[in-house]
This record gives structure tokens, sequence and C-alpha cells, in this order.
DNA sequence: ATCCTATGAATGAATG
DNA sequence: CATTCATTCATAGGAT
């Protein structure tokens, strides 16, 4: 749902008055331009990046709107830790595929849009680019994502049981 | 085409028994067995369930009807907001004039509003299970959060604006 | 149909 | 990196 349905920078509802220009905003309020170029950095395997890169995709992404180097950190954060978390919440629950399951199905099935998949091949154009180029003597740390270890404690659980009769004490019995 | 369209989710207002076909919707709706449960976890102190707590409670909350973990999740965000914004609102208020306002008391007809001012101690049958990872007993975290304009003192290192000119392709371009 | 309220959902911004 | 808070968007349902 990231790009595809909340892309609206412009709020349409404007029931608070609200700025769509970015004049009055305490907080960042991306294009849908600097979100799309986000999500194809994400997207390309970019997950953490690198004081440096910040700068520059700060300092590209400026030509849409208004931005700050904090705010594609705190992007690449977010959506990285969202990404984790809906797997986390959400991927776990596609037990059962939708195969005739007629009432009382607890099946989803979730379309994820993105592959989230832990492959990580991070994108050979990411290690293209000439890293230095603000005259920062450093050694680029090339992220390219080794991470992602960290195994999920979610899985043990049966989602799959029914409870033949309503749980009568539920708010201390299962948890 | 996002992930939350998940097959059918069938108004709350049927009491009891599952629903079976209902109308398509993007949005979860709970059944009033599923908002009474979460409500009676709620005022019995729990606020932010960890993930594990979640996973538990949007499976026993699936008998109801469909449920997804992160409508758990949003649901105790949001109700835990939500009373703070209430009460928020409510404290300023009274700071100014105590004197008997009648003001608009209509608002919660049956939303609890269970003063949970200032402790958050979680039940202790709460303790009881055995995976848990609470472990207060008393004097939990007093989270006072003074919610004022934390000034942001990182990134200071902002870019100012320098767009020189469209990059059609920064993907690559400038890292 | 229109407005309003309650609330699910999303996300920017922090904090630990 | 995870967890949480604050704010906002979007929408269902009731009231008018």
């Amino acid at each position: 749902m990231e790009e595809g349905m909340s892309g609206f920078c412009v709020r349409g509802g404007s029931i608070g008055g609200n700025n769509s220009t970015g004049t009055k905003c305490g907080r960042w309020n991306p294009t849908t331009e600097q979100v799309k170029v986000l999500t194809e950095l994400f997207s390309s395997g970019l997950r953490t990046p690198s004081t440096d890169q910040i700068q520059k995709i700060s300092n590209q992404l400026s030509f849409y709107g208004k931005i700050e180097s904090k705010n594609v950190f705190y992007w690449f954060q977010n959506h990285k830790a969202r990404e984790r978390q809906k797997r986390r919440k959400v991927g776990k629950d596609v037990i059962r595929r939708e195969n005739s399951i007629p009432k009382n199905s607890f099946t989803q099935n979730y379309t994820q849009l993105y592959d989230v998949s832990e492959p990580e091949r991070v994108i050979e154009t990411l290690q293209l680019f000439p890293l230095n180029s603000l005259g920062e003597s450093e050694s680029k740390n090339m992220r390219v994502h080794a991470s992602e270890c960290r195994e999920n404690t979610m899985f043990s659980y049966t989602v799959g049981e029914q409870m033949d009769q309503p749980p009568l004490d539920l708010r201390l019995s299962f948890m």
C-alpha cells in the first residue's frame, strides 16, 4: 500500500485547512515523486544509506519539494522497519490457501506488492556509482545489506485451530 | 493494490456467529465481540501488546470473524492514542475553568472511559501465561512523555536547497 | 444527500 | 534495529 494508494500528497479532504505546498508543515510531506524515487531506491536494494548517500538523495529530491536529510534517513528507517513488521504480523497468518474455504475462513491472501523477499541481491547499479563526490575522505560503507539474519520468532504458533466454543475468558487464557 | 484487500469483512452488527459472505471492503470491521474482548484487555491494563501477544489475540479473535494481526496492533495503537488525546484536551480545558462548564458530555456513548490515568499496571493474570514478556508488577514505566515540540537536535546538517535540474535518473547518477 | 463522529489505517518522527 | 508516539488520511454509519 505504500505507493499504490497512499501517494496522495495533496490532502483532498482538507478538513482542517491543510497546506499542500509544504509551507506550514511541521512535518515533512513527501511528494509523489519523492516517494517514487525513494521507493525505487529501496526496491533496488538500498536499505540503510550512509550519511553521504542520504545527503545526495536529499539534495536530489529537494528538486521536487522541501526535504531534509533527516527525512530521507527516517524514511528508510521506517520503510525497512515496517516491511519487516508487516511480514511478522501479516505474512504469518497466511497458512492456508484460499481453496474452497466456504465460510469462517480467516485465511487471506495477501498480495505482497513488492518483493520483500529476503534475497538481498544488491543491485548492481548501486555499486556502480562513484562513491565519493563530496570530497569526504572516507571509505564509503557500501552497506549492501549484510544484515537481516534475525530469525522470526513469530512462527511457532498454530493459527489454524479453531475453537469449538467462544472463549469465554480469553483475555487471560491465551496470553 | 493494497495488501489489506483480503477477501471479505462483515459488518459487526451481526452478533455471534462468523461471517460468511460479506461485502468486499478493504477495511477491517470488528465484530462486537471482538471489540468487547479488546476493550476488556485494554481496561485490564494492556496497552501495547507485544508481537506475540498480538498474534495470540488475533488468533483468538478470529473465532468471531475475520481479523488480522495488524488489526489488533492498530486497534491498541489507536485506542491508546485517542484515550490520551481525549484526556489531554480535557485536561487542558480543566486548567482554564474547572467551574462546571456544561460541556457536551455526549462524546462517549459506549466507549469506556476508564481512568487509567496513573498506572498501567498489568493484571497479574497476564503474567501467568508462560511465554510472557511482561514483567511488570508495580510501578510501571511512568511514561510521562511531554508531548511538546521536541526540538530536533540531530541531523543538523540540513542541506538547504540546491535544485539544479530535474534529476531524471537520479537513481544512479547522484550516488 | 449531507454533515458529523468514531475509528481503521498509515506514516513521519523519535527514542532506547 | 524495534518500538512507540503523534498526526493525519480515509471511510463506515448514524443523525439530520
